[in-house]
DNA sequence: TATGAATGAGCCTTCATTCAT
DNA sequence: TATGAATGAAGGCTCATTCAT
């Protein structure tokens, strides 16, 4: 399960030095995730037990560090996709479950950059663009097969399903919280119902793919703030 | 049903006064919408086409402008709905012409809190409070009326509604930019699709209502930072 | 009682225009007593009744507006000073009652500067001088027909009572407060028994006159900021 | 009689930080007595030979330098009275002495507040509540000692005592100028014998004690601005 | 090497002064 | 002319990043 990418150190680091490294990337996961790519690196550097020192030693800049969560997370990526294409079962099934599951694990951050400056970064690396883009390829055989099995709409694509991930992605669920927990798993429900075959309208415009999902990025389409349902800070 | 409240001038301003007031709301409305309520004092104030000290002068500080913003957005998104509840047509559409009017407008600020910050804000106006509850009176009866023809599906309320909103309101449409819009509309139609009785699976949970609602916003649930589809709007 | 100085509008003003301008003069001798020389602009036109604007209009910036107060102020005072001169009571208790109306009318910004600021201004007006030298002179009169008469330590000149008197101006005595006021009234006492023939030790040094005052004046002593006993803001 | 309080840093600084923090005290202790506790923050990081960054890790914002420089102040003042008592000498020069050591050392911030906002910001402190309590009590017994043996007036209390120390620390000496040097030790005296036994008139109202002091400084008298006997320093 | 201290640029807010009504 | 609106410079504070220990 090497990476390889330009993230990658050129000789491997001694084993504290590695536990840090995986302790910065994990705190930073969940902060990315539940307070912002611009959360505060001293606090990223205090929720990983480390030092901002350490930090910065370990990535050069936010950026880095960004970049590093993003192919740590699309790595994970791949090989969920990988296993849902394996799994015998229903294709539908199989793709609602790598839904949910990105989500649960806050992979999304890799999909659909979480910000201007997430999005630049990621925008850099080649071996995250990769990875991606071979999870969206078993996604796309997924939904395809879906399609075939008459479980999913006809009238989309793999980016009209990214862009509702996406949506989905601005949900977090804070872990001991039932209501936001039922919540969640409302929502996913019901857009999930909108991707089913049973759905009514035709859809506007045009499946859109992969491609389309690249232009967009590219400039067309903004979203917004740090949200909240929550009065938390 | 008057409005007047507390964040009322209670003289009337002069010409230039007013003039520059409004096009402050314009210019903060349209940007806390997509650049986030924490967007530089100095950028809306250059939107607006005033200095930083004319903002200043009109609004005490950025959460006397997120209250004003808000108590704007909330007053017209009384009138339009209680316009959705004249119309004699099929709720569900006028119930589906609303939510797509609120999003096309970006009037979501008031109906569920951009930030923490936002919240905090709004939460101290009871003028905001009070046309809020109004609004979401009036779409609870839109959702029960189309729920008696059995256009809508039976197992959700108006919390459910609510959070769908919160959800398409992530995606913002820039102006001139064809893919986006269509973007926009495919996901809107799709996400509506599963708002409709003849979606399948059963929601998990229990309907959500508008003290579900209260309580998420109180301290439930997170949602995150200002993502992005694009490298740069 | 005419002026006569830079300071002199050369045409007579309006009725309603003299009487602005000595509101404004009034709240402004009131404001930087107790507040300060930096007091808002605003609060002093607030104060006075009048428009910011009007304020500029009759004194162009904060220099003249201090000017203009301490003018009328040394103006008041040199009255005062000829009037302690003629009485025909003991020289000593004329002197001690015109510091106390100096400070009891809060006149003393003149004698002392009350910040870096007002002495630059202040400095800047040869009317303000004239007439200060002549309060000055007049107090040196009654000071040597106090020591005269043996009620007055020989070892001081009118430097050093104009020192004490700066001191002094330090306490204000807000309005309806008993307490404050009995401060006052007591440390008034007791410094001026300090200036009495029947104090003790010998003062190092040598006796400061006006010249003295003006080369420390000019640069050597600094008094320090908008100090309080209270908590008051 | 250990000090530990609140502001105490529960861990040993490094010795660059311990240093830094030194110096920004000692240098706030200057300016805020020279120019008041409203000197700007980077004037203060500038004379400490620190950017503002700095001075704002070690106290997170302008009240907490302010109690900080009052601690250390008042912590020196238990010192230097204690060191008083314990002197053999007559109990009047050792209470002279020590209220010209305070003003000498600029340490008079503590005892009687500068500033509404340095007032605050002191009250907040119990340590130096309680330091200052037992400065005072020092005071009040060498007062108490030295009239006695009959030589301070026997009218006044410790409360006097302290608005006479306010009193003189309005006139702040520059280091190498004589006759500002001379300008105080005059006052210096001149006050002093005022207090003495021998002075004539007695003081109206009553001996103003402790409890009267905390009274005026609750909200009776205000004092006032940053007042100069000079143009500059 | 790990740490956390120091730096300084950037955004927030206030207020003196000017200008339009 | 009186008013109060608009401007922008200045000072407060935070935090990304660099550097000394």
């Amino acid at each position: 399960m090497s990476v390889g990418g330009e993230q990658e150190r050129p000789v491997a680091l001694r084993a504290d030095a590695r536990r840090n490294r995986e302790q910065i990337i994990a705190a930073a996961r969940t902060l990315f995730s539940e307070v912002g790519v611009d959360v505060p690196m001293e606090e990223v550097a205090r929720a990983a037990g480390v030092g901002v020192g350490t930090l910065y030693r370990r990535f050069s800049d936010r950026d880095e560090l960004i970049k590093a969560v993003g192919l740590d997370n699309v790595t994970l990526l791949v090989d969920l996709a990988h296993q849902a294409e394996r799994s015998e079962a229903d294709p539908a099934a199989a793709l609602i479950r790598l839904l949910r599951t990105t989500l649960e694990l806050r992979l999304d951050i890799t999909v659909m950059a979480l910000s201007p400056r997430a999005f630049q970064a990621i925008q850099e690396s080649h071996a995250i663009a990769q990875q991606r883009d071979e999870v969206i390829a078993a996604a796309r055989r997924l939904l395809r097969r879906a399609q075939q099995a008459g479980t999913i709409r006809p009238d989309i694509d793999v980016g009209d399903m990214m862009l509702a991930l996406f949506l989905l992605s601005r949900l977090v669920m804070p872990a001991a919280d039932e209501l936001g927990e039922m919540a969640f798993q409302r929502l996913f429900t019901l857009v999930v119902d909108g991707l089913r075959a049973t759905s009514g309208s035709p859809l506007p415009g045009r499946p859109f793919d992969q491609h389309d999902l690249e232009v967009l990025r590219q400039g067309g389409m903004r979203v917004i703030d740090k949200p909240t349902v929550t009065g938390q800070g």
